[in-house]
DNA sequence: CAACTATATTGTACAAATAACAATAAATAG
DNA sequence: CTATTTATTGTTATTTGTACAATATAGTTG
């Protein structure tokens, strides 16, 4: 590339794609969107969304695509951010595949439906995954273990953890996804004030309401947004990663 | 790819470069290695070494073989990591070219050469780059500022600092490394106590030697190594980063 | 050799953060 | 009205962070 004498003709075709690792808790439950393949090679096995980049479309443009063709859910409503490549030779064993995969993180999930192929798409537990009970295609098992430690980094000093709920979110609703994601137990009292001194977070309004499905007991909580919504927003001091459930007295 | 029939022969092909933001401190200035092009486009400006993916060729690999080609220093010495990748359409007037950036940490860089082709390559300071008195083509500009914000950002909370250092270091030095990258002042107090509770670092012995090159003056310091050669040592608690140079009393 | 100088390393003390747990607030259910 | 439940605020002991002082150990110099 730096040199200008080069032919492309000289190397054999590499297919570029975009996969997705499409994250979102439903039923109190840590959740990845996968797709059963329905053809060779492993077939009857579950992979990641995805496919080609097209030849006049940005990297991150096609993961929002395939995004968008999997969930119906548009691009802007979601957190999506490049992950990693992954280009071993002989990945894919009908040609030389280079992907560019991508995690995303989203609430409201609809019912997904294998849109375009006919293929079945639907949510898993990590749980199920991370038992060794499911066991994914290619290499998309690592792809899919890079994404989800990535997720539980990312929402130690991040604000992220908002795009796992809805719009407006209680600060119970935010320190269930922390213990979710982590599988770890938070104290309610120190949670609510590190997020209050967070300045990730705005209170909207001072209305207190029965909340949609919740529980209508206990004190009503306030609703909160996110202040920044182009993710940027720095959570500090970071929110400290417990490793097990249960808390310990001393470190 | 999830689906079993689509054609590569449909799609145009697509060029997939590996490049590295090779990264050191020489004369206690943080620098990176830059190339000067010898051909349009971008004939005359400056630009990450790399070069086209082989068709049996890790990623990684790609990276390593460019690196060792550049500065004739093997990839075991040194930290590589892949950054991220850049797929823009028409980053390259030439065709489409998609890049898997890496970035790499290395010290005792020997005086660059330009090996196969007939292009300069040379250290340059960052601090050139982030002055806006160096440019670079395409969109190295992007590779190169993501490269650094990386690297700063990992010296916080990983012993990668001490790859920027000989094999064997003392503390001093590797204060002066974060002290450099970070363009900001540390109290050495307190970092010896930091560094020695991380557990990331070894003393190797106890001995007390005159320093290749350093002032032969002042109580000797005791010479130090990393415990983890595979880069993976967590420094805890994290390096406080601050911005500019001189300390604020308060955060 | 004693004093001086320079860097390394250890001490100290106060401010601030952390974390466990207690107490209060505000709603609904009965 | 009382019990119950969740939200939110208080309290306190412990730990950590940070500025700065003091000591250690060498080379250098008169």
């Amino acid at each position: 590339m730096e040199n200008g004498q080069y032919n492309p003709r000289d190397y054999p075709p590499v297919a570029v794609t975009a996969d997705v690792v499409v994250q979102t808790i439903r039923d109190g439950d840590f959740q990845v969107l996968l797709i059963e393949r329905g053809e060779e090679p492993h077939k009857g096995d579950w992979a990641l969304p995805g496919g080609f980049v097209r030849p006049d479309e940005n990297l991150d443009t096609a993961a929002a695509r395939e995004l968008e063709e999997e969930t119906s859910i548009s691009a802007d409503q979601v957190h999506l951010e490049q992950l990693g490549s992954y280009g071993e030779p002989g990945r894919d064993p009908r040609m030389r595949v280079v992907t560019i995969a991508y995690w995303a993180i989203c609430s409201g999930l609809p019912d997904p439906r294998g849109e375009t192929d006919a293929v079945a798409a639907s949510l898993q537990p990590v749980s199920e995954f991370e038992n060794g009970r499911i066991r994914l295609a290619f290499d998309h098992g690592q792809i899919l273990a890079d994404a989800l430690e990535r997720t539980r980094s990312k929402l130690e000093y991040t604000a992220l953890a908002a795009r796992f709920c809805a719009p407006e979110f209680t600060i119970s609703e935010l320190r269930k996804v922390y213990e979710t994601v982590w599988g770890t137990v938070i104290d309610p009292g120190n949670f609510q004030r590190q997020m209050r001194k967070s300045g990730a977070f705005r209170m909207v309004g001072e209305r207190r309401v029965a909340q949609r499905g919740a529980p209508a007991t206990g004190r009503p909580p306030s609703l909160w947004t996110v202040r920044d919504s182009t993710d940027k927003a720095i959570v500090e001091p970071p929110i400290a990663r417990r490793t097990g459930i249960g808390s310990s007295r001393r470190r």
